[in-house]
DNA sequence: CTCCCAAAATTGGGCTACCCAGTATACTTG
DNA sequence: CAAGTATACTGGGTAGCCCAATTTTGGGAG
């Protein structure tokens, strides 16, 4: 029964969407959640709201907005996994921090598609990997050590596919950046050295010997061993220009 | 009018959620979207699903996981928000990186409450806000060193409910790392500056004389005009330096 | 047998209309 | 006036639709 409910409601959302003009398709469709973020952005930072505020009700802001509710919540739901939205089960929401992010920007930013790129988050990781192992080597605790060591180890005994996968590599750096003792600095390290990864074995032929990959992390592994953060970072960098290089000689 | 229809489903949801053990309430109960991302991560992380690999339907996934289309679609929304991601209508979802952050993971991690995360944030920048003004004095343009020194001048004329609100001090760092040229290492400079400043301002009493801010910013933008790189470094070391002790003094 | 195009099935986008269980709030009542 | 108890409200979740863009499929026509 009641099959033509939903009609006029989708007439009003499309010509909300932007009318109906063919223009090759602009690539993307802006989604609604997405527009609605951007309201909740308008709404911030125009000051009408300040952290630590309650929203309006979703029953409010779908009428004021006209949009459903399924469409208002996963707006919402994408703030909230960001840290950025509260929601109390019958208590409302709450805005928790003042900064928005524009949803196409950030998810433009993320994917890495080019070299240059690539080249990009190299330097942002040589920078922050660098001050982790000097950290690391200050803090790191025996079972941190460890953590560090077994991918070392494990380098001897790999086979190829492995390798490629990358999670050897992953895994050390990721342990230094733990052991570094500063979990903000270790979750940038670790966002960085996703993004690396994701294209560097997809786009690049990856080198099919890791002696050299052990050579390199072996001094890092040693310096943080002994506790001395200069040579630590020393190592690190030089690991970097070996990474650099290795990345240059696979150009094109 | 059909009024018992979703009582069936709402008790299956209620068990899965975990019962009804009343335990002083466990803080937060756990979303239905997130334990779906979890889901969705297991089947990454699992190697059944890789890069570029298409998700399977909607209407499958709602069925294996026993939840309703919305909850589905906020959990991909949420990923999709990050460029995880990637929806086509009519045509099916993507996978379009391997990482798929755990929700609470990614929610503690942004909110910034007690003194000692501010610190940890503030090394962090430290680290990477010296490399970007060293980067800064090779390749900024003649606008983008305009728009580091246009905050520099704004210090003289302020009012002090304007310097609370910390734009000023935000916009002088932000522009630096945008000089740098590297836009990752700007994404991440902005990121923690934000972080930074949503709590400096709300915990802390912001010192009221801003003397000694442009006494420190003023060597870091002359040694950036000058393309001093080495010196722009040291300059930068020494504000952090010098926020750090404001800090400090300002402690308990 | 191959190629191309139209019809049909599929898929995500979106909406309405519910029910449920906590949370606030208002209204009693002692 | 304080304490307790109904009542209204709020977010969490579900079901079942409709629509437009895509794919897939099934026939012909060459």
């Amino acid at each position: 029964m009641a099959k033509k409910a939903a009609t006029t409601g989708r007439k009003r959302a499309a010509q909300a969407r932007g009318g109906a003009e063919p223009a090759f398709t602009p690539v993307r469709s802006v989604r609604l959640y997405e527009s609605i973020i951007e309201q909740i952005a308008e709404l911030v930072h125009s000051g009408q709201l300040i952290t630590g505020d309650r929203f309006p009700t979703e029953r409010a802001l779908q009428e004021k907005w006209r949009v459903s509710r399924p469409v208002l919540r996963e707006a919402f739901r994408a703030l909230e996994m960001q840290g950025i939205v509260e929601s109390r089960p019958g208590g409302g929401r709450y805005l928790r921090a003042g900064r928005i992010p524009h949803p196409a920007e950030l998810r433009g930013l993320r994917l890495v598609d080019d070299k240059e790129t690539l080249l990009y988050i190299l330097e942002a990781r040589q920078t922050v990997e660098v001050k982790a192992a000097g950290l690391a080597a200050a803090n790191a605790s025996r079972a941190q050590l460890a953590a560090i060591g077994r991918p070392l180890r494990m380098l001897e005994t790999m086979t190829p596919e492995a390798y490629r996968r990358g999670d050897v590599n992953h895994d050390f750096h990721a342990a230094i950046a733990r052991a570094s003792g500063n979990p903000v600095l270790e979750q940038v390290i670790v966002d960085l050295l996703g993004r690396f990864h994701e294209t560097e074995f997809k786009d690049l032929p990856a080198s099919d010997d890791w002696t050299g990959l052990q050579a390199e992390h072996q001094p890092v592994y040693d310096a943080i061993a002994a506790g001395d953060s200069g040579a630590s970072e020393n190592a690190m960098a030089a690991h970097f220009k070996g990474i650099r290089k290795s990345l240059e000689g696979k150009s094109r």
